[in-house]
DNA sequence: TTAGGGTTAG
């Protein structure tokens, strides 16, 4: 544990009140002036109060505490810096302390002010202190992320016997980030009788949530009786941020039953939320509550990342022009949303506008343009970005941004070359790294390196079954049917299991999942029916199945029959049963697409005259007229 | 005189 920062209380402070300035005793009699002064700051006329409080002082009299802590409030309203500490120096200026609720109330002001070293100085000059004294101290290193420190002073103040309040605990609460930290300070909540109030609750909540475990939270949610919109927040925020969008929407509407109005934080997680499961239908009802806050930031953002991500840009875009104040992660949010459906040009203009006239771009903002440069084979450009970031941005490369370079010489074939840059690194690489050079060695039919990459994969996270499946379908591409064995021998030691390939997609209000093999689904007669009939129509054109993309040594009949009841396929042609005119068919995948699905889904929008989009886990395939906008590369 | 909830990547 650090070593603790405050001073303890001396004898020789208290000396020093009673030395500073002797000239004048106590004043025993009332001076209008001190009426005046109170009615001043009653009439919240900052500069006259200053006024009179000069001549109060060039009298040597002392008003009414009272007094001084309205002018004290009145300064914290105008912000008025300078006249805040003139009223510390004159009560300062006296052979007796001020009284403990005006030096609280000058620390307040301080912290107000962000002055949180003269804070700290105020506070270790303290003859004494309340419960009050150290709240406000303590919530202030909270929010300047000094998390250690606020915890030492919450030692200390009960080594000092000041029993801590329920606004101690609210605050300190979110200085705790290990769930051992966080059983400990709720143990102490509990002992100080203190666990009901809804300002603890809420911040337990929360900090459960965030940095333990989402369950315990929920505990503490559940339990209460009376709950507040704050509480509801909490809760729903929580899982909206630990991804199980489909809990908080439910929490949501529990709130909204139990007859809370929904305000900007509310929309805020839920646009997560909806965000999280890519639910457009449920967004777009989000949206309409939105209007009302239109001038609210924060919450205009969370809406324009919910439609990038359910992947409508042009909502996307019309609330981005029509936003009344954009900041940097405004215009970051836009730039990866442009760029993770395939606009990768597009992004990078809008990139160029906000060099023009945007805020400054910042470590996000570049992971975006290179995400772009990446995805559209732009390899100068992306090298030019990487090598200037900290010339023109002032940002350091990070992983992230290294990732992003892999992923580019990856992509554009260059496969020596990024792996020579991953020697280059000046950290180990991680998995994330090794993941994307494996994916360019399945696009490029590099087995050499795929087989090195997967290896390093393998002993960072021996059960990672993205990788052996990646690694068997590499196999298979070329045809190495003992090597594909080999795997699935290695996957069955492991323990690891194939996930099976998920599709899902809304249509009315409801959700209808499909999985590979799996023809559970009510409607399934007339879907497979619909999907030879699109089979049928697109093969008039051309279409033939792609069986490389089948993982094991199959018989070609075979293989086309596993390929045919792929997961978005199924929902492909569900969607073209239920799909409205001029309505794209949107889907959602667990996993990458195959190649033979992206082919059957090009083709079915150039006969059917329909636009398919399809959700994989990193970007989005906008398809339309036979073309993708990954530009058949992902 | 002290307190709780919301946004961008990976």
């Amino acid at each position: 544990m650090k070593l603790l920062q405050w001073r303890p209380i001396r004898a020789k402070n208290k000396k020093l009140w009673f030395s500073s300035i002797p000239q004048q005793n106590p004043n025993p009699i009332h001076s209008p002036l001190f009426d005046n002064l109170a009615q001043l700051c009653h009439q919240k006329d900052l500069q006259k109060a200053m006024g009179v409080m000069n001549v109060i002082e060039d009298h040597h009299l002392r008003a009414d505490p009272i007094t001084y802590s309205s002018l004290i409030k009145l300064c914290i309203e105008n912000r008025a810096v300078n006249e805040g500490r003139r009223i510390h120096r004159h009560l300062s200026d006296d052979d007796r302390p001020p009284k403990l609720f005006l030096s609280n109330s000058l620390l307040s002001m301080y912290v107000k002010f962000n002055l949180f070293e003269d804070a700290r100085h105020l506070f270790d000059e303290m003859p004494e202190r309340n419960v009050v004294s150290w709240t406000t101290l303590i919530s202030a290193l909270v929010h300047l992320d000094s998390r250690e420190e606020a915890i030492d002073h919450l030692i200390a103040m009960l080594r000092e016997g000041v029993r801590p309040n329920m606004y101690t605990f609210s605050s300190v609460l979110r200085a705790c980030q290990t769930l051992r930290m966080l059983w400990s300070i709720h143990c102490c909540i509990i002992k100080c009788g203190l666990e009901l109030d809804v300002f603890v609750r809420s911040s337990l909540i929360d900090v459960y949530s965030k940095y333990g475990d989402l369950e315990y939270g929920y505990q503490v949610f559940d339990e209460m009786a009376t709950r507040d919109l704050v509480v509801w927040n909490s809760i729903i925020g929580g899982f909206a941020q630990s991804g199980d969008g489909y809990k908080a929407l439910e929490l949501f509407i529990g709130m909204k039953k139990a007859g809370f109005l929904a305000n900007q934080s509310t929309l805020t997680s839920a646009l997560r939320a909806c965000t999280g499961i890519v639910t457009l239908e449920m967004g777009r009802q989000v949206h309409v509550h939105v209007l009302k806050y239109d001038r609210d930031l924060i919450l205009n953002n969370a809406l324009l990342d919910m439609y990038c991500k359910c992947g409508s840009l042009a909502e996307a875009n019309a609330v981005f022009q029509r936003m009344k104040e954009r900041d940097v992660i405004s215009w970051s949010t836009m730039i990866s949303g442009l760029a993770q459906n395939g606009r990768s040009i597009e992004a990078l203009r809008l990139f160029e506008s906000m060099k023009a006239a945007g805020p400054k771009p910042n470590y996000i903002t570049m992971v975006g343009v290179l995400f772009a440069c990446s995805h559209a084979g732009l390899v100068e450009d992306g090298w030019y970005y990487f090598n200037s970031m900290a010339k023109l941005f002032g940002i350091e490369p990070g992983r992230e941004h290294y990732g992003c370079m892999v992923d580019l010489l990856g992509r554009a074939g260059k496969l020596e070359e990024a792996l020579n840059f991953i020697d280059s690194m000046g950290f180990q690489p991680d998995c994330v790294i090794w993941r994307t050079l494996l994916g360019a060695c399945r696009v490029h039919r590099n087995s050499c390196i795929a087989v090195h990459a997967a290896k390093e994969i393998l002993k960072l996270e021996p059960e990672d079954e993205g990788t052996y499946i990646l690694l068997s379908n590499i196999y298979a591409d070329s045809r190495r049917w003992n090597d594909v064995e080999q795997v699935r021998k290695a996957m069955r030691d492991q323990g690891v299991r194939k996930e099976p390939g998920r599709s899902w997609m809304e249509v009315g209000k409801k959700a209808h999942v499909f999985i590979v093999g799996d023809f559970s689904h009510p409607e399934m007669d007339c879907i497979i029916k619909e999907l030879n009939r699109l089979i049928g129509r697109i093969t008039d054109v051309g279409y033939v199945p792609d069986v490389k993309f089948v993982l094991h040594d199959l018989e070609r009949e075979q293989k086309e029959e596993s390929l045919r009841y792929h997961s978005e396929k199924l929902a492909i042609a569900f969607g073209m049963m239920n799909s409205m005119h001029g309505k794209p068919i949107r889907i959602m995948k667990n996993l990458r697409i195959c190649g033979d699905c992206h082919a059957f889904a090009k083709l079915t929008t150039k006969v059917e005259n329909k636009t398919i989009i399809i959700r994989d886990p990193v970007r989005f395939h906008h398809f339309q007229d036979g073309i993708c906008s990954c530009g058949d590369y992902w």
